[in-house]
DNA sequence: CGAATAGTCTACAAATCCGACAGGCAACTA
DNA sequence: TAGTTGCCTGTCGGATTTGTAGACTATTCG
């Protein structure tokens, strides 16, 4: 089956590479291969996505040896919402049901008497609800407790 | 700027359609060629929609002088998270998310301690809930009372 | 019957986009 | 100044989407 909707790879690496770099917050850069293969992102693919990211302002970087990337902004500042946004372009499932990247539909015949558009609205502020109030800070936190759960299994007998 | 995965085309023109023929309902068949002109559908691109929406039980169809389309079931019984699902094939926005066409991430280690798939569960829950709980019968509803407001401005008087 | 009507099926063409890669340049640091 | 590392541009194959063409089949009705 045809699968479709889907966020791209390019923001899902960017998501993941944020992560990874959230939990490296205050250790000092981190270079690009390493990041590439600890997250299995093809490294030069994830080049083009951290300049991106630079580019806007989400990451910083410093060349030459002992280089590498880190977060220009403290993890709990970036949503996955700003980062989608970023890369991917909305979050809404319809242009005209865009915040910041609305484009009429080519079919629609007037915005105002369109059903369809209102139910894509809500579908978009919901997504960005969600999204926009995640930081990787959260992000982050909630795998470090995922993580303490599988190692502890205890947690849950009484 | 580039548009996250949006709704395809075929699903977009598959509600129009659809919402058409709701508004239509038990007025008999309609013409392939009426609803692409209304719609302003691309005709043969709209034969394989409308076919493929008939053979998921959503239209039903009849051949020769006085054929055409018309809806199998009910305009309230057709909600457009059936529809999308149809030819999207999912609602969530990554595949580990979605509830009926799930898929494992490439690069996603573990899906226990994955900490962005719980986040994308819940854009998932939110869309479906809307997207399901919304009727072809609520669209052409909010159309209506949409047309009548526009008609009628003396409404927002007092 | 048979002619007109209207949906069904198969194939394919065009356009777009995505994910990925290569290679050289520029900046930085030691 | 030498080595490291990010920066930038261009390209490429392939998948998917969107749209087109035409022959075929079933149905209706005179």
């Amino acid at each position: 089956m045809r699968l479709m909707r889907a966020l791209s790879k390019k923001s899902t690496y960017a998501m993941r590479a944020l992560i990874a770099l959230a939990r490296h917050e205050g250790h000092g850069p981190v270079l690009i291969a390493d990041l590439a293969e600890k997250e299995r992102i093809p490294r030069k693919f994830l080049e083009a996505v951290l300049l991106e990211l630079k580019n806007a302002g989400f990451l910083e970087s410093k060349k030459g040896k002992g280089g590498g990337y880190s977060l220009a902004r403290s993890a709990a500042q970036i949503s996955l919402g700003q980062v989608i946004r970023l890369l991917d372009g909305t979050l809404a499932p319809m242009p005209c049901a865009s915040e910041r990247a609305f484009k009429k539909c080519d079919e629609c015949v007037s915005l105002a008497t369109c059903g369809i558009h209102p139910v894509m609205r809500k579908v978009r502020d919901e997504t960005a609800r969600i999204l926009d109030g995640t930081s990787l800070e959260d992000v982050r936190r909630h795998e470090d407790a995922l993580q303490r759960q599988r190692h502890a299994p205890w947690v849950y007998e009484i």
